[in-house]
DNA sequence: TATGAATGAGTCTTCATTCAT
DNA sequence: AATGAATGAAGACTCATTCAT
């Protein structure tokens, strides 16, 4: 309470700026970077145009703190993961596991994940926000594999493979509905192939 | 509005439909769709603005013929390779060469890559060029390897995780050296894998 | 493209709306809709060029806004015109009245008044709003007419012929001045036939 | 037979001139002078752009030579008819067989009536043409009811009249089919109206 | 004469950003 | 801090006219 009474200005000030990073953010990722303008940010958020100006510096700056706040989320769900007790014999489940969930939450938010992807390659910032997850990542894996005594070589290089394969797989599952391909069978394929690979 | 796009007959008028595209190819591969304008691409291909639109409806129309044109040497180089007399035990040989010329080539249109790539996760018309592409790829390998007698089940399927993971690995390698990952290693262990999965 | 036509609440915004339609219109009527750009327009209203499309869909909309708005006094003037106590023997002293007030407002736009002339015989909503306010005026006097005791037959097809009349008389005083033509002779000539025609 | 082999080039390039000029004018009359491009007289002439360069000054001029071509058929087909051995007595019947002939005329080139009425509105040269025609149309029925013993006072004045009737009418009649007004009625109105002027 | 390719100024329109209130 | 009106540079596209062949 007391909180809250004590600079009620910043609060409100936060609350806004929040709101349009979630507006921002949230119409880029439906309609894309330059199909989203200031003016329709400002309206979703319920904001005036200029004000915008006040929490950020241009437009771009309202996308990158949007990614920084909601990228985790969408692209990295399994970075929050913490698996204990499991050892190659087992780890086909924990795969199964964090690939039902990755694709869940890329169905969840099909254009998000598609419109940034693309920012990934098009844009410097982007890129290395989303590599240093990434690599965050794979460390965070690496760590938990250690933990699990896995014990087998070039650790690094697998976890990165591994997390490729995934990347790849639930991409498939989610957006290209090919037919004459059945995505179990696809996906029992690269569980197996990647437990091999940590067996070696 | 009632100009029709034009078919050029004349020698020198394909000519220059060809250097439009080139030029228009090139820019956006090099800035990006939106950081390229129509002046540029004029002044890049040594012609008026005004000639551009009689040869194509409009810039995007420029990009996809830009596509269709150089899009196979620089996304599927792999696609023209005709490989026989190979089987399992030398299959790893064959896949080596593949990533080798698939690396190089992505050395030498790094920017063309990405720019593309950011195009196929948020353009509809790209995306069905890229898709089928792929697949149409993902055939024909199916059917060297057929015709190289691999018996492996569920070929179709593990063709596609094979392409994902010779991506994924160029990709890498090309973009992000990332310090503490040793691609020849990496590369190892993807041919390992892949041949391991078509023992099966 | 999602920008919204504002509605402009602010008096002072509404004074803007105003001036542009004002400077519009005026520009259109003075030299025609395709000789006006709307860098022009945005000049003469002393606004810029960007402001203009705020509260206005395209340039279309700035002349149709502006027909709407000076439209009526520039064509029917007449519209306005309210007459009590006059009948058949006293109508040609009405009739005068109405042609001098029809050529004076003539008189004082006459590009106004071809420039839109032109329009109704080229585009179809300018050629509505025209024929829709000419059956209003129509009926309008007719229903005069019938308050003032007027028996003849088929009033409506007459009222119909006399503004015909009346416009065509106009138009050639302002506009042609054909030597051997007695603009004064041709009047009476006119008031006297309709005062004829309502007679039967 | 000599005439064309002394001369072909000449009866070629003249051929060519008219069929430039033909579809020009269809065209505008159709879409309107500035919805008509000059790519499209050409093709529709079945000529290169260019060519039409070499016989006409701009696409202003090839309009106004359709106009001296064609404007009198669409615009004064009774500037032809001669009638002889009628009076007042049976005008009537004169005149019904001109608002006929008057009327289907309309009704043949409907858009061209009202492009052409659009520019006569928007450009000197074109209102210039339209009013000497219209004056010398005036002066030939003058001449006619003069021959034909009409005696009336302020002939001129009354034959201007009544072409304005008979126009405004026929312009009715084609395009405003206003429910509640009887044609038929007004016709005979028209008519009537007309005769007893020249009665006076 | 003829072709049709080429020009480039001109037009409408958009939108990130700033400013007056 | 907040509003939303205002700016103006920039971009896509058109088309009457000219030019090389």
């Amino acid at each position: 309470m007391e909180y809250e009474v004590r600079n009620p200005k910043q609060v409100r000030a936060i609350r806004k700026k929040e709101l349009i990073i979630e507006a921002g953010f949230k119409l880029i990722c439906k309609n894309g970077y330059y199909n989203t303008n200031t003016a329709q940010v400002a309206k979703e958020a319920g904001v005036s145009t200029g004000i915008v100006y006040q929490y950020f510096k241009d437009k771009y700056d309202i996308f990158m703190e949007g990614l920084k706040k909601y990228g985790d989320d969408i692209f990295f769900p399994m970075i929050k993961i913490e698996h204990d007790n499991f050892d190659i014999s087992n780890f086909d489940i924990i795969l199964k596991e964090m690939i039902d969930k990755y694709i869940n939450n890329h169905k969840m938010s099909k254009t998000a994940h598609e419109e940034i992807t693309a920012m990934i390659h098009s844009n410097h910032d982007v890129a290395k926000y989303y590599y240093d997850k990434e690599l965050e990542m794979t460390k965070s894996i690496h760590n938990t594999l250690l933990k699990n005594n896995f014990k087998s070589k070039n650790l690094s290089e697998k976890v990165h493979i591994m997390i490729g394969m995934i990347d790849n797989l639930c991409h498939e599952v989610v957006y290209h509905q090919h037919e004459n391909m059945n995505y179990n069978v696809m996906s029992d394929i690269v569980i197996k192939n990647i437990v091999d690979m940590f067996k070696e």
